[in-house]
DNA sequence: ATAAAAAACTAATAAGCGTTAGTTTTGTAA
DNA sequence: TTACAAAACTAACGCTTATTAGTTTTTTAT
């Protein structure tokens, strides 16, 4: 086989990732056995090493990629001129879009990044602390604007994220509750929230 | 050895069981070995077979002591005369005060329990189900009060659990903030959002 | 068609796993 | 002190693991 071959939704080693991420997201990274995954692929377990180095490499893939996803979006958020109600509607709707369309990355990301052997594990910490801190400035200028209520902003960025990143276990297609319901009510929840 | 032995906090089984809740949340189950954790109780893995039947069984045993905690104080307090948002609020503060107090065995029963076996994974998962029901009922009395807002059940529902079981990435005597801080902030988050 | 590279295969390695068997030590009750 | 049971130990079992080596097949470029 060429160097330059014509895959239509990426190269073989992105396909080999992407049933990794299913695999890991249903039975935990450490329960996944590269066998399985070779099954899935349909392939014998040493030719997927024809495409990636290890099984912590796949693991460290997704995760980086999902990380990098989410910090280059707010990057763009902060340097916006929106106010700071209208950035946090715009992460918050974002988290759940990336859950629901990047569903099994998004979620091995959320809970399999313990597995990361070092230095990415403190890479990948250093980067979600990074993440919190600035979600905190946000929440501090909105604050001293009298725009959201003088609570502790840490608490408030934990509040956030814990609901955005445990939307793992909403059943997709169920419950008449569509994921524009889900993102609209989840952001009236959290910022208005649910008294009347 | 005599069958009553004085122990002051519990069997020599409690102890494997608590320090066994503390390597799974550090590692995760599936990567934490039975040597690992015989060491950590300072003893060889095959005698942790007079104490405990299986590794798995330890999994059960810390899941289910958790999920019966919940539910002996969601029943209690959807029998109560309280209103709806008391409730909510009381179940807020109780799943905090649990995070807190037993940081380990929550943890590992909200992020280990998918390596359960069955039949016990499908038994925790249907008390799961139960739970959830169960706050949507809260819920749903309160909307029709016009306590609550007209939003859909299920997805508060998910927001708050979401919240409180993601709790675990909260660093313990940090930020200045104290438990208490973090409960009732998060409390006034959830129930009245965080616009002034 | 030929040559080269890519990717599949078979086979094997060394290490680690949960668990069991059999034995010895330890602690308690008589 | 004797007798018994609990709980520790050593040793090993059979199995699975990620990964490597070496070889063969498949695909592509010339």
């Amino acid at each position: 086989m060429a160097k330059i071959k014509a895959y239509r939704n990426g190269t073989k080693k992105d396909a080999i990732i992407r049933k990794a991420a299913a695999l890991f997201r249903k039975k935990g990274f450490a329960s996944s056995s590269m066998r399985e995954l070779a099954d899935t692929v349909g392939v014998e377990a040493s030719s997927l090493y024809n495409h990636i180095g290890s099984k912590s490499e796949i693991l460290q893939s997704i995760c980086f990629k999902v990380a990098e996803d989410f910090n280059m979006h707010l990057t763009e958020v902060e340097k916006s001129p929106l106010g700071s109600l209208e950035k946090l509607e715009t992460l918050i709707r974002f988290h759940i879009k990336m859950m629901l369309n990047q569903y099994d990355e998004v979620y091995v990301a959320n809970h399999e990044w313990k597995q990361l052997q070092e230095p990415y594990l403190e890479n990948f910490l250093t980067q979600r602390k990074l993440y919190e801190s600035t979600l905190i400035r946000i929440i501090e200028l909105g604050i001293s604007k009298a725009e959201i209520k003088n609570l502790q902003p840490y608490v408030m960025v934990l509040t956030i994220l814990s609901s955005v990143r445990g939307l793992e276990s909403w059943h997709r297609n169920k419950k008449n509750v569509t994921p524009e319901n889900l993102e609209n009510d989840m952001v009236i929840h959290l910022l208005k929230g649910l008294t009347n």
